[in-house]
DNA sequence: GATGAATGAGATTTCATTCAT
DNA sequence: GATGAATGAAATCTCATTCAT
């Protein structure tokens, strides 16, 4: 026997333990909602450690057991909020991206989406800081939340390619030199409380981001 | 009832609880690097929850007692790890920086500092994510480790001065630039496992982070 | 997997769990004393099912972890006060049988000391009827009371080798006889919660267990 | 908060929650069989609480709901098998006793009766062990099983009026002798899983019983 | 400084039982 | 009659943390 952790993640990985595991999806829009809501308000406020999923439960008006039975862990279900915040970002930056053919262009507005997005959901940022190290070890994705990231690195090869993007960079690197800088500006935009929007901040950056991925 | 980690740090910020909590510094040396080792080897590999103290204080060969007199709580000792880490990156920086007169020249010794730094201490990379979330609620320092940023700061804001360095946004957003560019980096450098060193990336690197922060 | 008990049994009885599981003698004896209290008032006004082991802890004013500690599991823990209950009749009885030769006479005051004993502790015979289901299947003794059930088939073997009681039957079926009689009689007399006490039934009960035991 | 148990009761006893727990009778035979098979089999070879009741739900064929519906809880459930098997044993006996006059040869026939009987049904004696405790506190009957104690309190009470049977003592504690000896030797014939029969021991078993109940 | 015991809390699991379809 | 989802409770386990020795 290992930890708790460990432990878990043998156990649900292989989804047989209890009552299978159902897909959030086919819960009730309204009270996956709440549970969303619920998420992203305590483990924003608090220490993942501290806020206890009965806490969770109470504020989203569910039992403990449908948690449990939707998402399995308290990882799995902070990994989950965050994924589908992230997915829906994601598709509103392809949404946004739509029939900009300009890589320039194309750059400033992912970050215009970007900071826009996270000017509305601010507590998805720290969320995002706080659910890296406890999904981390559970292989679960979060951080890397393939449609947010897929449609990026898209952008970003396809501006390297056509020579507008530093292309004797991996494209890789380029994705995490923007992530870097957006998150971090992010991060402390809100952990210093600022009152000002982050899309204030958004010539500023732009002409920062544009300094640092551009070819030659 | 609130939560454990709020008690927690009610009882030591204020009272004295049981042994005043005495000053790591005051600890052997030999036990303090035993026990840093210990917390960097348990908390970069698993989950800061999965990781029990008791695991720490046998790795490390001490008692459970004498982590919490000199530490106070988990949370605590991590972060002081980190902490007395860092601080140990910020001499040698400043001990590096000591005669470089050209602000370029003393941005690119900054970035080879922290990539040979890492390059040798890899955990702490990790560490350092780890830890923000765990330690951001109990209001310990940690991303904001004073002697580095403090160091830091120090250059970017005269090399602003100097008009080396874009002056037209505050400094803090080029620390904030520098710093998310650079975790952002190494962190993904370390989750990917990539075998290759992080310094194998300076010239790519410095390119980029001197296009986002030079001035003009 | 299977069943919560059958999944405890295994993990319980290699005893490598968590703590041990310390051995109840090691306890404090006030403690020890409050808990045999606390298990016999509320197993016997209650259901095995509907008794909570928090109400047992609080009962007995210890953590629910040091129920845990020392006796591993709700069955283990009735098992255990009976079985010790058990085991002071049982140096009561080996006690006063001291120095009897007759065997009609052992058998009589073997019938007093029980009568005497579960006027002297009621709640114990309603304990054991509770128990040996819950315990059964966990192969706990609980109902062979070795020490107890040794003193009579010892009292009775020598009996029958005497010629005194019938030995055309085994020792084992004599004991059967005597133990339902004596069972059945208490624990209806409890049952029926009948104000006046059992030993009042001493010499109608001997009589009849006399004339079922003995030879001829 | 009370039990889980006690809540159960208030709101079955009282209250006719949803569908107004319907009569077993009415069932199916079929269905009523298959369920008291079921219950025979897992409460035998199981605690009463490690079996669930959708185990024996599905093992009966039929619904969760169905059984909640026709027998109100687990107890109940658990509590009507044991009471209908009695029930049938009961008819069994009055049959067989019919037409006999000599109240030792009734004796004798009542015990080749029972005997015959639990070889035929021997779980049924590890179910009514296992469900004494269980059904106690819900104040069903079970151990008191009106038609077979009715059946043998009028016998006994005859048998002592004519002079046969001991009649210094109430029929009561006759029919606690008979009850408590006939009881414990078959439950530890089927705990020892002794692989005779129970009918083997006929003669001996009546010799002492006779010695025990007869009059004089 | 250390060792051992005890406690309070929360993670998880497994039901009995209830509801709504 | 049945099926599926939800809930409340309690069993267990693992820890952080505190105490007393």
């Amino acid at each position: 026997m290992q930890t708790k952790t460990t432990k878990k993640t043998e156990t649900q990985n292989t989804t047989e333990s209890t009552g299978t595991l159902a897909n959030p999806a086919s819960m009730r829009k309204a009270t996956l909602d709440r549970i969303e809501k619920a998420v992203l308000e305590l483990f924003t406020s608090r220490d993942f450690n501290s806020v206890a999923l009965i806490e969770v439960a109470r504020s989203a008006n569910v039992s403990l057991q449908t948690i449990y039975k939707y998402f399995g862990s308290k990882e799995q279900l902070v990994a989950y909020v965050l994924d589908a915040t992230l997915r829906r970002l994601a598709n509103r930056m392809i949404d946004h991206l739509e029939g900009i053919e300009d890589y320039r262009e194309r750059l400033r507005k992912t970050l215009w989406v970007m900071l826009d997005y996270f000017d509305k959901h601010p507590k998805v940022i720290l969320l995002l800081t706080v659910s890296i190290p406890a999904s981390r070890y559970q292989d679960l994705p979060v951080y890397e939340s393939p449609e947010l990231m897929g449609a990026f690195l898209g952008m970003l090869k396809e501006g390297q390619h056509k020579g507008v993007f530093n292309n004797t960079v991996s494209s890789k690197m380029l994705l995490d030199v923007f992530m870097g800088v957006f998150g971090r500006v992010a991060q402390m935009h809100f952990l210093r409380k600022e009152s000002n929007k982050l899309i204030d901040q958004f010539d500023d950056l732009f002409g920062i981001l544009w300094g640092a991925l551009k070819a030659g």
